[in-house]
DNA sequence: CGGTAAGCGAGACGGTACGTCTTGTCTTATT
DNA sequence: AATAAGACAAGACGTACCGTCTCGCTTACCG
């Protein structure tokens, strides 16, 4: 009989290998932005041969996805206020918080990829941005639950939520601060306030 | 006497070169989007030296939104129905039309250049993005007349409707089509609806 | 035990490319000179990258002097007819015979490129004139074993014989052909004639 | 009648463009050498446009043998000591004294331009080593006259002795100096050395 | 004195080569 | 089988010169 657990035979891949690169796209990203996030500087970085990276990951973008994965996930806790407002105001001032300028530079280069090709969007919406929608899909489940929100609102308010973020974050439009979270979360709770 | 109009000296800029690239860049990232939107494309294409398209911009970005400036501008008409709902919908169901997938691709391409430089972000935010936010803003300037929304709020609805495009379009979310106009205008207008 | 010649790492060296970038050089000088010699050119003929070829040269000077030394070598026989009139005539002839009109476009190739820049005229003394003064040396020093010839006037022959050759080549003074290097070998040798 | 001398129409050739055109290459020639002798930098430091110097000269060979002509024709003296030994080497040491670096610098450039092609080198021949070469010549042909030297021998040693020239100056062989002066005329007039 | 004609500066233009950079593939020996 | 090392083809980058061109202005003469 063969082995018990069908291990691949030949040499393991190398978890060294792939802590260091992963590390090394995430920190490029951090450091200098989208026009600095090269093959060539990950494998310096990494002190790894190209081929190891192109042989787990097709291109940039995969990797920086999974470097997010695996080190970048500071998850927004979901609070729960009793208010869609309440909850609102404290998911986006969390955001706000997390958004520091090494970050955002990590952002804008995933919108760099994604807005170049659409198989690279596909991958930053379903293995980036789902997660954020989630969290935030939660917030406004409670909201339904309660009955201050309309299950058919939820979805727009999603992209009405994060768009103002990407956009202000790509075009430079201005600070992702408490101000902005503020004034989001009013916008939006505002719609569905009880009338009198 | 001076002078007449100072007329500068030398050879006069080509009139013929300079709509050639306009057009030619425009034509690139119509056709095929961001990636292949390269400089020694744009001159190929133009049949033109490299050195005229750097005597005249610094970047291809700069090409690009002044191509725009040239060719694009399919001016959005600011309705006016008689209330914020109506003028909004209308707005949005134009830019929803005007959205065909060579313009999707123009767009793209610029969010890539700005998300990849702050430099390039500005360019577009000033060159481009303006246009389109004042149009937005006259009709919102329109509610505030008619006492149906106030000031403070039309700036940031400005980034909640033009965020949820670029968001959608970027990271390819979905369709911009009348669905996705109604649901939006639908979405912002219901903030300000007057309370019963 | 240790490795046993120790290789170089990774992926070796192509001969192939090696060999088409420096046929390519050689046969674009041979056919039309100097001005043809460009490294797009070679690129071009060899069908390779521009990367390879600067990787392993750093100007076209360097390429040509190593396709010469790899097919370009036509050794001239050293003679021995017992005199010295008799050797440099015959090795003039031999040497008025292997300059058909490629290798003049090749030699003044390379002249062209010594007289720009001090730092490739070392390059083609040291890889190219240097192993035909050793030819015509050897000639010499035969002469001064039979106590025909001065050692000391051995060195300024040399460039009186090497120099007549490149004078008429470059500026394009007369043919080299079994007249001159009849003429030429006369002159120098009669220097040495014996007294009566 | 039509005009005394034919005076052509339109506004004379401006002489002060004329002379800074001149001036302005031999100067880069002699401080920077070939590679800098270009035509954009000899218009930058003429003060000049491009049109009125290609108007006037078809390249910047051309331009670089009227400087010389204008300029740079320090003629060396021939000499009449009474031998031809004595005269050769007082043309000799006086050719080397000439031979300053700067001047190295605008025959090598000379050399370049007429390696690459061959009407230029007509050129360099026929304007440039022209005049050396009657130089030379008449010194040989008062050694005909005195009998010292068989008329068909002095056209060989021409090219004997300037080709060593060049040859050393192009290939950076060795200094042209008094001593090289010596050892060249040395050589020559031994093959015309009275047979005891 | 006004007209005619060439020279001139300024500088834009199409073209081509340069040398560098990044991408993604490949070919080795080693582990 | 995975790795490191690194060569390779492809092709874009931005710069530099080349030689040509198109202007408006200047400087002569000529009638």
């Amino acid at each position: 009989m063969a082995s018990r657990a069908s291990r691949p035979l030949g040499r393991p891949r190398s978890e060294r290998a792939r802590q260091a690169i992963l590390r090394a796209a995430l920190e490029l990203a951090r450091e200098r932005g989208a026009g600095a996030l090269t093959m060539d500087a990950v494998v310096r970085r990494a002190a790894v041969s190209k081929e190891t990276v192109y042989r787990w990951w097709p291109s940039k973008t995969h990797v920086l996805l999974e470097a997010l994965a695996e080190f970048g996930e500071r998850a927004i806790p979901i609070p729960d206020t009793g208010s869609l407002g309440g909850d609102l105001r404290a998911f986006m001032r969390a955001t706000a918080r997390a958004l520091d300028p090494p970050t955002q530079r990590v952002l804008r280069t995933l919108a760099a990829e994604a807005a170049t090709e659409k198989s690279l969007a596909a991958k930053v919406r379903d293995q980036f941005l789902a997660r954020r929608r989630a969290a935030l899909g939660t917030v406004f489940q409670q909201a339904v639950s309660r009955g201050e929100l309309s299950p058919e609102r939820a979805h727009i308010d999603l992209d009405l939520v994060f768009g103002s973020l990407w956009y202000r974050l790509i075009f430079d439009l201005g600070p992702l601060d408490r101000n902005w979270a503020d004034a989001v979360s009013g916008a939006i709770a505002a719609q569905h306030a009880p009338r009198s």
